[in-house]
Order: C-alpha cells, then sequence, then structure tokens
DNA sequence: CTCCAGGCGCCTT
DNA sequence: AAGGCGCATGGA
C-alpha cells in the first residue's frame, strides 16, 4: 500500500510565488551547469541541498530531500526577491533588446556560490555548454560529498571543495576530461583553499578591485572574471563578452564589422545602462536559442 | 573529414 | 600595446 505521507513527511516544501520568472529559461542559460529537467520539474544541489524546482503559473514549488526549516538559501539563490520590471524598464529600447525580452521573457540572474561558479567557469573556455555539464558532473561524482536525494534518483553530490580539489593530482582532473584545463583548476583550487583569494572578501570591494582579483587566479582573465561578478557575486555591471555575445553585438550594433574587444566592452559599459548584465544574459540567451531554432528547422 | 566551442597564457612584433 | 597561436576534447 502506497504511503506517500512517509515522504511528504520525510521532505521539504515551500511554493514560492513569483512574477515573471521564467525558471526553464534562468536554469537554462549557461550561468549554472548542474540542473536537470525530470517529468518537467529541475532537479539539482545547492550547496549541500538536493532540491526539485516545479514551475507553475504564478509561482515556483521546491522540494528538498530533508526537512528545510530556513529557506534563505534557496531564495537567495534563485533571487525570488528580485522585481524585474525596473530593470527590463532600463533596457535600451532597440529592436535587438526588444527580441530577446520577448522571446526570453521572465530570464533571471542567479546568485551562486562563488567557488563552484569560479571553478566551473575555468573549465568552460573554448567548451560547449553540454560539455562543461559532463565535466562538472563527473567533478562532483568523483570529488564532491554526497547529500541526500530521493530514495529513487541516482546519487546526488555537493560541487568539490576547493581544499578536497586541491589535493587532486593533475592526472585525476584531466580523467574528468577538462584537458589543458586542469592545471588552472587545480592552481585556483590552490589559491582559493589557501586564503590567497579571500572569495568571500570579493563582496565587499568595488567591481574593478573584485576583477582585477579574480584575474590574478591563473585560468581566469576577464571574460571568466566578468561570469563570477555576475553570476556569484550580483555585480550587475558586469558585462562577459563571449564568442556569442561578440556576435551579438557585431551583428545588432556595428553592422557585422570586425570590432575589437576593447571597443565592444567600452560599448556594453556605457550602451545597455546600470543592468548591463542582466541585458548581457538576455541578448546571450537570445543568440544559443535563435541559432538552435535555426538549426532545428 | 573540418570547424568550432560562455578563453587564456605566452610568445612575437 | 597589439596580434597570433597552441591548448584537450567532443559536438555539429
Amino acid at each position: 500500500m502506497p504511503q506517500p505521507s512517509l515522504i511528504a513527511d520525510a521532505s521539504g516544501q515551500k511554493r514560492f510565488p513569483v512574477q515573471d520568472y521564467n525558471l526553464t529559461a534562468t536554469l537554462t542559460s549557461g550561468q549554472a551547469f548542474r540542473w536537470q529537467c525530470r517529468d518537467g520539474a529541475w532537479e539539482g544541489v545547492i550547496g549541500t541541498r538536493w532540491v526539485r524546482l516545479d514551475s507553475g503559473l504564478d509561482s515556483i514549488l521546491a522540494a528538498t530531500a530533508e526537512p528545510v526549516e530556513n529557506w534563505d538559501w534557496l531564495s537567495d539563490y534563485l533571487q525570488i526577491d528580485v522585481d524585474l520590471a525596473p530593470i527590463l524598464a532600463a533596457f535600451p529600447r532597440d529592436d535587438a533588446m526588444r527580441s530577446a525580452v520577448d522571446k526570453c521573457r521572465g530570464l533571471r540572474l542567479l546568485r551562486q556560490d562563488p567557488w563552484e561558479c569560479l571553478a566551473s567557469f575555468i573549465l568552460s573556455s573554448t567548451k560547449q555548454i553540454v560539455q562543461i555539464r559532463q565535466i562538472v558532473e563527473l567533478l562532483c561524482e568523483r570529488f564532491g560529498e554526497r547529500v541526500i536525494s530521493l530514495p529513487d534518483r541516482a546519487h546526488a553530490y555537493a560541487f568539490p571543495t576547493a581544499e578536497r580539489l586541491a589535493q587532486c593530482d593533475e592526472a585525476e582532473l584531466r580523467a574528468c576530461k577538462m584537458g589543458f584545463r586542469a592545471p588552472y583548476l587545480k592552481a585556483a583550487a590552490n589559491m582559493i583553499a589557501c586564503q590567497e583569494v579571500a572569495l568571500e572578501k570579493l563582496r565587499e570591494l568595488p567591481a574593478g578591485q573584485a576583477r582585477d582579483a579574480l584575474i590574478s587566479i591563473p585560468g581566469v582573465g576577464r571574460k571568466i572574471a566578468d561570469c563570477v561578478l555576475l553570476f556569484a557575486y550580483g555585480f550587475q555591471s558586469a558585462f562577459p563578452v563571449d564568442v556569442w555575445v561578440t556576435k551579438a553585438l557585431r551583428e545588432l550594433y556595428f553592422r557585422r564589422r570586425r570590432i575589437k574587444l576593447k571597443r565592444l566592452q567600452q560599448f556594453s559599459a556605457t550602451y545597455f545602462g546600470p543592468f548591463s548584465g542582466y541585458a548581457q544574459q538576455y541578448l546571450f540567451h537570445y543568440m544559443r536559442l535563435h541559432q538552435r531554432s535555426a538549426h532545428n528547422s
């Protein structure tokens, strides 16, 4: 005889009322790499908690494997309390941004753990998002701590700590398919583990100083630093310029002309307004959606 | 098969 | 300062 009450008792549940929150766009827009869709819901690990997110019409239903008293970790991660309207209203009113907002309405920026974000984006260079996901998953399975998930699920793991990854030798990391990025990740793990760069302190710095500190880490340049500034610390002026955004800016604003990276950075720093990070994420996701639909048609 | 991917570090001019 | 190149690995 089924006993659903047992499951209900053993798991935490909470419903978050939301407006204009596109959970799928948010979790598949290349900010975070561990979310998996199952039966129309999104399952993943935040810190040391497994969680399932079910998106309703005007709410998100969260279910954990263990009881939860304080849900701040989740509302903070999802940025539930952010009012999207003034952000969208601050975007430039050009055709490109209008199309992006139209196609990606409800896309949000997450607030992720700095170490997981940093490590993940060190692994991201010249990799497709599907491959980044695969590498991160291997890393977590092999070096992350087990976390409790639902009984019928595959084992779930936390993202490995910097301390743990610092103990790995390069061959163990390379075995997770990360290739030439292995020495960068190991060096970064060392620097974080020994507090040569104190990730928690970067929150209090001006964006420029935080960026410089991140760029001092091997394998971290301007683009990856901007990703961490934006996706982990919420510096909304950060504007990561990758190949997709370069393509978008050239096609939409520079009549397809060859433009130097420095020029694109200067343009984006002024043109997109106070929430340029959000604008960037809309452009990025829009370009990828557009590419995918063009290819499938 | 070739081309390219949420780049970076290093070596040339 | 600015430009070119190699780097592992696998998807398209």
